[in-house]
DNA sequence: CCAAAAGTGTTGCAATTACACCCATGT
DNA sequence: ACATGGGTGTAATTGCAACACTTTTGG
């Protein structure tokens, strides 16, 4: 019942596609989710890879600090940024350290631009790994990328997610890729490039891609613009 | 940059079904969704319906906090009770009140069961609203119950949440009903029924309910174990 | 016998899937 | 010429909505 000795912390899951680091064994493309981490500095957990974060500022709002701390360890702006959960058991992974002040979590999730992920170098404290084999995290933090892994997947089916993952200008090919990469499974082209067209969220610029050694595909841009809130 | 005035506070949206006040226009059956408001007896927003809520606990979780606030303020045990999302702006509703704290708002939102519901007595400064037709309330109050209403519209069509507000045991007309108040339409009995017992979410007890004057319905009940976390 | 809801059957439309096939380019 | 992905066509399947019809009770 004492009151309050409770402190607000942001993190964010931050998703990007950069090239597998071994050959799939599933024969998938040339695409992979990864996530940036930070290493931790101080206990608890010192050394352990954890999800960028940090506590709340008084004169920010939840978004701002998840900004905030994106930009500040890896210096990306995200192109799609939405909350995600607020985790606030009691004991989060610590333990048994009583003296620690009680944090409550707000998660966010993000995605970013691939091309922007890959020129974001790695330094001794920050490094992208691959959702799909991620090193022992601190905390609770490999619970909370579970989560954010299966929102990504949910979101995939029904929105424009997607686009926010590659360049302004990209063909269905590279789409259709983007999605293979996420949902772990192949795609059949001609069958996807219908549904896609059909939800009429991509409209063709009219040009096309040159320089690729087979017939050169459309070029597309996102027409859906960035939603209300969530 | 000043650290932390920041207070976490845990609210909860709760649903239950009742007897519409008035006979409904859409000609829709004997049940409407309502939820319980509670009177502030203080500034900011005095004598404005809010939803039921207060401060985190520092020895109690999110959830844990939540119930509390839903037993104190209703004498109510939910049926089902999850996570909404994170109000965290730094002006939420509270019109140019400096001094005032900081308030990190988590939502939570509820299911009762009706009977339980019905039973509830309405004291000075609890009430039953329909979901459709609110007092002007505090804060940004509405705007959360919006959310609320929408992820419970939605929850509905893809689980199996409508048992948590029927008794144990239930015909396929009330479930049929529940989907209807919540919905706002009408739905064919026939097909109702097929995609219900498709998804397997349900198994008759064997016993029928009698009394009716009709063919007497079967009693079924939920197969579904409340979910993993959510 | 009639009203009323339970419960079954049937039919047509729309979305999804699988897969065959042609097209345009670089090598 | 041919390999490669882009792009179109199509037939089979599935899921869903509409609606006719039979069943079993109370009045």
């Amino acid at each position: 019942m004492a009151e309050q000795p409770v402190t607000v912390a942001v993190s964010t899951v931050i998703f990007g596609l950069q090239p597998p680091a071994e050959p799939r064994d599933d024969a998938l493309g040339g695409l992979a989710v990864h996530l940036p981490l930070v290493q931790r500095v101080r206990e608890p957990h010192l050394g352990r890879w954890a999800l960028p974060g940090g506590p709340l500022h008084a004169d920010e709002s939840l978004r701002e600090a998840a900004r905030r701390n994106l930009a500040g360890t890896t210096g990306l702006r995200p192109t799609h940024l939405e909350q995600l959960y607020t985790f606030g058991a009691v004991e989060r992974g610590v333990p048994a350290t009583p003296e620690e002040p009680r944090v409550v979590s707000v998660v966010y999730w993000a995605l970013v631009r691939t091309e922007v992920a890959a020129t974001t170098v790695d330094d001794e404290h920050v490094a992208w790994f691959p959702a799909e084999d991620l090193p022992p995290l601190a905390f609770d933090h490999e619970e909370i990328v579970g989560w954010a892994v299966r929102r990504l997947k949910n979101k995939l089916e029904y929105t424009h997610l997607s686009h926010a993952l590659l360049p302004e200008e990209f063909t269905l090919g590279q789409l259709r890729e983007v999605h293979e990469a996420i949902l772990g499974r192949r795609l059949d082209p001609a069958n996807f490039r219908r549904r896609v067209e059909a939800t009429g969220t991509v409209a063709p610029t009219g040009a096309h891609q040159a320089g690729v050694r087979h017939r050169p595909p459309a070029l597309y841009r996102s027409t859906a613009r960035e939603e209300l809130l969530t």
